[in-house]
DNA sequence: TCCTATGTTGTATG
DNA sequence: ACATACAACATAGG
């Protein structure tokens, strides 16, 4: 599920447990979550601390603990955060849960493609630091994006706009909506687009990444809401969907490795 | 039974 | 060394 904006929606469902001690750690210790850090270490250190404070960069999120710890938390697929309350019984797919005296924080994950991190100092992990600069930020600039779409010239435009070292935080339906609304075919390859068209994927790229996360990251509520039905993302799996800008009739396909939908009235190969 | 799934990574190939 | 393509990871649901 989660990229961009779903991410810092599901951050901020930890909100109520900032500022407030870890009483105790459930973790599943052998669970795949915890391939890249010590699951004892992570108990051992958080038991007891204070939760501090969190943040979002890409699909991925930190935490702040007390003791120089720092704890991330990558969704994968089907990863979400969620609060429960105080006496909350872990269940079968709930890697981590800190119980706190009000509530407790869970990290479940049934297709376990998430990865739970955790380092111990003074200055953040090179797992944090590493993260690309947000397309949000000064320093996506379209000369980046040029020189990175030169770079990777032989690759589908779709699998391109998934790689996270340039466009972090684009998953696959951010790239399909910011194609759609570009108006560029996902098969072209990378080095193949104008100045214009990578002046208008710049664009847009950061257009959908603004909107998403104030709709969907930003939302007050239980759910994160779907954007509107002018955009792409809500007819992108029905059959027979049509194109919001268009009328015409929306194809699926798999391109770079990953089912891609697209309007052919607007977005042309040739 | 077979296919799909909003992600990443290791490995083979060019 | 570098870029690209694709299987593999694990599970549920249609």
């Amino acid at each position: 599920m989660p990229e961009l904006a779903e991410v810092d929606f599901f951050r901020k469902r930890w909100n109520p447990g900032l500022g407030h001690k870890i009483e105790r750690v459930f973790l599943h210790e052998n669970s795949g979550v915890f391939k890249t850090s010590d699951p004892k270490l992570i108990a051992r250190h958080l038991t007891g601390a204070m939760l501090l404070s969190s943040e979002a960069a890409a699909k991925q999120m930190l935490f702040r603990v007390s003791s120089d710890g720092w704890l991330g938390i990558h969704l994968g697929m089907t990863g979400e955060l969620a609060v429960q309350p105080a006496g909350y019984a872990p269940r079968k797919h709930d890697h981590l849960v800190l119980v706190q005296k009000k509530q407790s924080l869970v990290f479940s994950d049934f297709r376990m493609f998430g990865r739970v991190q955790f380092s111990v100092g003074p200055t953040a992990p090179d797992w944090w630091s590493d993260i690309a600069p947000p397309v949000l930020s000064k320093l996506f600039t379209i000369g980046a994006v040029a020189v990175f779409l030169l770079r990777r010239a032989r690759a589908p435009i779709k699998a391109v706009l998934l790689m996270q070292e340039r466009f972090p935080g684009i998953g696959n339906w951010m790239a399909d909506e910011i194609l759609w609304r570009a108006a560029i075919h996902p098969k072209r390859l990378a080095g193949s687009l104008t100045a214009g068209e990578i002046e208008s994927l710049h664009r847009e790229t950061r257009w959908v990444a603004d909107h998403a996360l104030r709709i969907i990251g930003a939302a007050k509520t239980d759910t994160f809401p779907d954007p509107p039905k002018t955009w792409l993302f809500r007819h992108r799996w029905e059959n027979g969907g049509k194109c919001p800008k268009t009328g015409a009739l929306l194809v699926r396909e798999t391109i770079g490795g990953r089912t891609t939908c697209w309007s052919p009235a607007r977005q042309k190969l040739r």
